[in-house]
RNA sequence: GGCGGGUUGCCCGAGUGGCCAAUGGGAGCGGACUGUAAAUCCGUCGGCUUAGCCUUCGAAGGUUCGAAUCCUUCACCCGCCA
């Protein structure tokens, strides 16, 4: 077996790291448990956070233990961002995001456990050593432990400082709950390493000290680095959406079309990140995306693995046949009413009830504009097209003879945002 | 505490009484070209019952036939002095 922290390096995943030799020893040595922590800022982890489970994975496979730890406390207090402050959420709201995020997390390292007999992830929330947490005990037995130059000598906390937004007592303390977090689970379960984003690289070696002081334990951390497009935007945004994991956020057609869409430069960047691929496999991908970037083979390898990870083989078979039909060379009312039905209930679709309203309006309806008024600029543009054919009067009705097979009708705007339009009672 | 400057549409940034829904750039969106890519060019870019109307220029009042532009108060930011 090949060493997984060479497998790391050779994805590029690791952008910094603790002292890397006797990390290797130490999961050379056997069995190592490990943890990355998820915070419940939103309903669902995005395609970003992708790139951990990527990590959590590899060392699945080489033997090692995972916990996966969702922040149910330190989601109520609030990582700094570099910008401002957070706006804090209803605890209630919180708890079931932490929820929401636990159900969709679990095939990334469950589905591994079971089918190739790997060790299973353990959960936990650190709500549950958090919460018990007095303001006593917590600055006599944690707080003694941090010097305030050293936590304001962090990135995350110095830049906020400089900057206008200044930062709250909260935000500030942020570090310290993270730092017991790698403590807790280091008593609890005798976890030794920690992953994150090379954004979170300040907190994880907080816990790496503390446990260190404590415990007079030597602990190791990795991390992967901030991962942008080639014009330096965040990865995982379309139209300034984000892409989520959760197929009720973003549907997994509309995942599989995000992988498929990505440019060629950052298609190839990111194949290592994000494909489990033999290292021979993604360099023979990567050439033939050069020698031929119309076959696009990068794209569709990404958008093949990923959605199959994140929404599985079923989901991804719907996705591809929905792309297939939706932007097939074939002409749309010579699909049957089963095929045309799957790939419009992929890129999501309206259903009208009695009178037929204008295609601007449609077009609002479906989601495809934001406003009537964008809906007439788009046909104005010549952007806006009903069954594929142009459309010239944005406020007709379509037609009784416009209805495809099953009741459907295709309304697309631009080149690739496509919905459905259904024939109602 | 005193004096001065600032707060404009997603972002940056013009605009000092009517010609301002507001110059310009960026992002976004559409078209052409392509490969459901990039680059480039062109167009578009508050809303609506769209040759018209409504709501926007930090907030609230006021002056005026008419205000992003003038006055008052408030909030926040930035300089200089103490």
């Amino acid at each position: 077996m090949t060493d997984v922290i060479d497998e790391l390096h050779r994805r590029g995943l690791i952008a910094q790291s603790t002292d890397e030799a006797a990390l290797r020893e130490h999961l050379a040595a056997g069995p190592v448990t490990y943890y990355c922590g998820f915070d419940p800022t939103a309903a669902s982890l995005h395609v970003g956070h992708l790139l951990q489970f990527m990590v959590l994975r590899a060392l699945q496979r080489a033997g090692h233990q995972p916990i996966v730890l969702v922040g149910g406390a330190t989601g109520l207090i609030g990582d700094p961002r570099p910008t401002s402050e957070r706006v804090l959420n209803d605890p209630s709201v919180v708890a079931d995001w932490v929820e929401r995020i636990r159900e969709r997390v679990a095939p990334f390292l469950d589905l591994p456990a079971q089918e190739q007999g790997l060790r299973p992830p353990i959960y936990v929330n650190n709500l549950d050593w958090t919460a018990p947490l007095s303001a006593i005990d917590f600055l006599r037995d944690i707080g003694k432990h941090f010097r305030v130059g050293k936590m304001l000598a962090k990135e995350a906390v110095s830049a906020r400082l400089n900057s206008e937004a200044g930062i709250s007592y909260t935000e500030f303390s942020y570090q310290i709950l993270q730092a017991n977090d790698f403590r807790e689970l280091f008593l609890r379960h005798g976890c030794t390493l920690q992953s994150g984003g090379s954004d979170q690289w300040g907190n994880i070696t907080a816990g790496v000290d503390l446990v260190r002081r404590t415990n007079s334990a030597s602990t190791h951390a990795l991390a992967t680095p901030l991962i942008t497009t080639a014009d330096g935007k965040k990865i995982g945004k379309t139209e300034g959406a984000t892409v989520w994991l959760d197929p009720d956020l973003t549907s997994p057609y509309a995942f599989f079309q995000y992988w498929l869409n990505i440019d060629d430069v950052d298609a190839r960047t990111w194949l290592p990140l994000f494909s489990e691929r033999p290292a021979e496999e993604i360099a023979g991908l990567i050439a033939e995306s050069e020698e031929r970037p119309a076959a696009r083979a990068v794209q569709r390898a990404l958008a093949e693995e990923l959605t199959r990870l994140v929404h599985g083989s079923d989901q991804l078979r719907q996705a591809e046949a929905a792309g297939r039909a939706l932007f097939g060379r074939e002409d749309l009312a010579s699909l049957d009413a089963g095929t045309l039905t799957a790939a419009l209930q992929e890129a999501g679709s309206t259903t009208v009830d009695g009178e037929l309203p204008t295609i601007a309006q449609l077009l609002q309806q479906t989601g495809l504009v934001s406003s009537l008024s964008e809906a007439r600029r788009t046909v104005k543009e010549g952007g806006a097209y009903l069954n594929n054919e142009r459309v010239t009067d944005g406020d007709a009705v379509p037609g009784e003879d416009a209805w495809l097979p099953g009741g459907w009708l295709v309304l697309r705007r631009g080149r690739r945002a496509i919905a459905g339009v259904r024939k109602g009672g």
